[in-house]
DNA sequence: TTTTAAATATACCGTTCTGTATCTATTTAT
DNA sequence: ATAAATAGATACAGAACGGTATATTTAAAA
């Protein structure tokens, strides 16, 4: 039987190690002396380095989003409140307060579609999908707060945090959250009024 | 005596091997084949695969900041209409018309950035100074055009344009070139009145 | 034309890569 | 307790990696 923390665990061990030091660059052994696991534990769990990889977006995807939603429901009951305090999340992340605790190292899935730009890849497409999700995320907020176009308000709140979030990690200016915070006052100013 | 060609048809193929497959992803003898090169002659010219990257880095951003300052300065003559060009620029560069026209594949410094992301290597802070200059480049547009806060300006229309480009590359969506540009026209209305 | 020096091609070295075959230990079911 | 099945450790295979030693060609200098 199956021990059901060592599949866990190696995702676990991966999430940070390939956020950290990126996909190509860490070897597979990398991760093993990481988690303290053995080769054919992990290929008795996933069929290939690419299939770990896949998992290990995907489990970002879930807990980025969770965390997300529950940064936001957290904050405030007013959806205009609300769609700030997405910039306030993205602040604590640049700030290495959040995902993961060991330091900011820009967004997985812009280095994963960046590594993997294959567009018919599953790891490009996993990257993509979760784009598109952050895209409905705010959209369904923008909607909530009354935006007579919601799409368009929640595309470009979206790519405001695409801003911050490429500027934190390449300039290592934190400060980019608050920047896009206050583009965002004023886009919201205008399309809820 | 050096054949002037062979350096520098290295760093042009590098140029284009590097930004359509990564940096870790491509093996020095995949550009080494593309360029009908042999080993050699790469090492002759460069120490390394490290050297040879922060080469091709380097002319990159010679390449892409003489483009840009054409295309703004063949634009027009009014400074906002200026800040505004750099929006139809990299609406051109998603579209693949431009840098290079084998197609549209993200920021080379934003993907430098991720795959070599410990900030003292040289690469990382090649990537680092070309961002850098980009805001430093609107800011001087920004105050030619009158602006109260120029560097605030600029940061600002910078952060859209990371923005606009990881949307872009991500997502697949040249259009976000437009979404920036109808914000930056926001921004400037306020700051230029 | 002969000498000298530099540029390239070939072959190779040691390492690291992903992935596997095999053997041992552990656990579950009977 | 014993049999069956599964997990894990070790060792290794085959390819690709970055980088180099050496031989050969080319071109410049005398």
């Amino acid at each position: 039987m199956p021990r059901p923390s060592a599949k866990n665990h190696l995702i676990e061990t991966a999430m940070r190690v390939f956020y950290q030091e990126g996909f190509h660059a860490t070897g597979i052994e990398r991760i093993l002396e990481a988690a303290y696991l053995s080769k054919m534990t992990l290929y008795r769990h996933f069929k290939s380095k690419d299939y770990l990889i896949l998992a290990t977006i995907e489990e970002w995807d879930r807990r980025f989003n969770a965390w997300m939603a529950d940064y936001i429901k957290t904050s405030s009951d007013d959806p205009r409140q609300r769609l700030l305090a997405i910039f306030d999340a993205i602040e604590e992340w640049f700030r290495g307060q959040a995902f993961p605790e060991e330091g900011f190292s820009g967004c997985l899935f812009i280095n994963a579609a960046s590594e993997y730009a294959n567009p018919h890849s599953d790891i490009n497409r996993a990257a993509q999908r979760h784009k598109e999700t952050m895209v409905e995320t705010l959209t369904d907020l923008a909607r909530a707060a009354g935006a007579p176009w919601p799409r368009e308000l929640g595309s470009r709140l979206a790519l405001l945090v695409e801003g911050a979030t490429v500027t934190a990690q390449v300039r290592r200016d934190s400060n980019a959250a608050r920047e896009a915070k206050a583009i965002a006052e004023k886009l919201m100013d205008e399309a809820l009024g």
